[in-house]
RNA sequence: GGCGCCGUGGCCGAGUGGCUAGGCAAGGGUCUGCAAAACCCUCUACAGCGGUUCGAGUCCGCUCGGCGCCUCCA
């Protein structure tokens, strides 16, 4: 394995560079020791949160595709995540709790129960856009006892202190704080809150407006544990960095989220680890830019949110039939992966439909190898140069601060080497293995033309479909055979109206469903 | 007010001072009963104005325009 070098952005220097893993896995290959932070589980997933999960997905796949090995810690909170947080100030009302009480909680027994629900819809959709399963993923409210020893040791060494509410980070205490975000400069933080003309709103018992809570009183709470603070629940930014420690270390190669979180939610967590180790948390911080839909910003707000789910569920499961659903998952992941995450990246029906096209690129190519592996022929190899080095481009844009736009050109010359190739002559038995590699490592990289955990998304319907269908090309292929064009058109036209499209190729006849 | 980003051909979107990114659309072709698909060919742009340079989309300055975070939200 040659020498790589993975450029990434880094929030902290405000530099692309190299990231840099500082231990070795068992066999002497560097160890990336990564964190991502997880979504709060109150609410399905939408096409923003998988934007950063995709993020964390291609950081850990072209870690991979340099032959490092990755210790992928992504969390899932289920507590604690208030809907003020982001004030830095802890006083909102808990998002698990207000879900409950939303329209769509009322199915569910408790807050736990809707947790159990939204972290099962989060694995499918995460499975369905092919993410690689991190190698762990923690739930905040399985790490309460690591959470109240942090809220322990911080107390014990002067930056934090106990209130009447709960207790809280001692700002002050830390003069690195808001070294992330560049937010140091405490009054114009408030001058810019206020300009908004909103209600800040500060807890009596805080010392400074930017102290944050550690842990909140509460015996009233839906979800509450035990601590030494009274019964309650931890604040939201100890969690991350509270798992983040636990399994990673106490200085970890690399730690990601959304922009949104750069500030407090990541400087918080530096706060908290570094005020207990002395140590710094992460030497590499990396965030995805938020995306747009059709060029307005996605908002709650302005109802215009689109889920995974809405996207990629049949019309009867709640699919957006406005949206084309069910959208093939492996066409969003493509067309969320399309831009550099490092921008804005603007989500339209346009460029998903682009997407859908292209994958099919992907799938006809895969098909033609398949074929052409089976098929066995003899003859030379002409493909596995010009393929070694669109996969060698590829990953040389990936390492480049994950430069997708470029690393999908790069597979689009191969892919498009194939289909040449085939076309003009099937491909003989050595160039479908050449083939095959290539097409085998790009989605290794990319994930991108199929899915590496055998999910069957075949239903049941869909089996009942091609059987009619087949039974309909047969009878048209008949009807071509006894030149009779008048009934071939009009199975065509029945084969349309099912949402098929055929394909008279020199081998036969073949279809796929209408994108 | 603080922190940060961007303006590239019909659209999306790379470009790390000097050689055609790429995709989609469009036009032309090959193939085909027709159609579709597939494959082949064509399509040379960098907001404006200055500057640095032998040479700038790429560096510097200014102008104009758009956007994000700091508040729901990844």
């Amino acid at each position: 394995m040659p020498d790589h070098t993975f450029r990434l952005y880094n929030a902290l220097t405000r530099e692309v560079e190299p990231l840099v893993p500082s231990q070795k896995s068992e066999d002497g290959s560097p160890l990336l020791r990564f964190y991502s932070c997880g979504p709060t589980v109150y609410s399905y997933a939408h096409i923003g949160n998988f934007r950063t999960f995709l993020t964390a997905d291609l950081i850990v796949r072209t870690a991979k595709a340099i032959g490092w090995e990755v210790n992928y810690v992504s969390n899932v909170t289920d507590v604690g995540h208030l809907t003020e947080d982001d004030t830095a100030d802890a006083f909102g009302e808990d998002r698990m709790a207000k879900a409950l009480k939303s329209k769509e909680g009322e199915q569910f027994a408790n807050v736990w129960d809707l947790a159990r629900h939204y972290t099962g819809a989060l694995m499918a959709d995460w499975q369905a856009l092919n993410l690689k399963e991190p190698t762990i993923r923690p739930r905040a409210t399985e790490h309460v006892r690591e959470q109240i020893r942090a809220v322990e040791v911080l107390l014990a060494n002067g930056h934090a202190y106990e209130t009447d509410d709960g207790v809280y980070f001692d700002v002050p205490s830390f003069p690195d704080y808001g070294k992330l975000s560049g937010n140091t400069n405490i009054e114009e933080l408030v001058v810019g809150s206020a300009s908004d003309s909103r209600d800040v709103v500060v807890d009596e018992g805080k010392r400074d407006p930017r102290d944050f809570a550690l842990w909140k009183k509460d015996d009233a709470h839906l979800m509450q544990w035990h601590s030494p603070f009274g019964w309650g629940f931890p604040g939201w930014h100890l969690e991350c960095s509270v798992m983040a420690q636990k399994y990673l270390g106490e200085t970890i190669d690399l730690h990601g989220g959304g922009e949104d979180l750069r500030f407090p939610h990541h400087d918080c967590e530096i706060a908290q680890a570094e005020a207990i180790t002395n140590k710094p948390f992460a030497r590499h911080w990396s965030h995805t830019r938020f995306l747009q839909v059709e060029g307005k910003k996605m908002s709650k707000r302005d109802g215009n949110f689109l889920t995974v789910h809405d996207l990629t569920a049949a019309v009867e499961d709640g699919g957006r039939s406005d949206w084309g659903a069910p959208i093939d998952p492996l066409a969003l992941r493509l067309s969320l992966i399309s831009g550099h995450y490092g921008k804005p990246f603007n989500f339209t029906q346009a460029a998903l439909k682009v997407a859908a096209k292209n994958i099919q690129k992907y799938r006809h190519a895969d098909d033609a190898v398949r074929e052409s592996l089976e098929a066995n022929r003899e003859g030379g190899d002409n493909l596995k140069s010009p393929l070694g080095d669109a996969y060698a481009d590829a990953r040389a844009a990936m390492c480049d601060d994950l430069n997708t736009p470029e690393a999908l050109a790069a597979a689009y010359r191969g892919v498009n080497a194939i289909l040449s190739h085939h076309r003009q002559e099937p491909l003989s038995s050595i160039a479908a293995q050449a083939a095959s590699d290539f097409l085998e490592r790009i989605n290794s990289l990319l994930g991108i033309i199929r899915h590496e955990t055998d999910i069957e998304v075949k239903s049941r319907d869909n089996d009942a479909l091609a059987e009619q269908v087949d039974a309909l090309i047969a009878h048209r292929t008949e009807a071509r055979s006894s030149k009779d064009w008048a009934r071939a058109d009009e199975i065509r036209d029945e084969l349309d109206a099912l949402g098929v499209e055929i394909m008279d190729l020199p081998t036969g006849t073949t279809w796929r469903n209408k994108l």
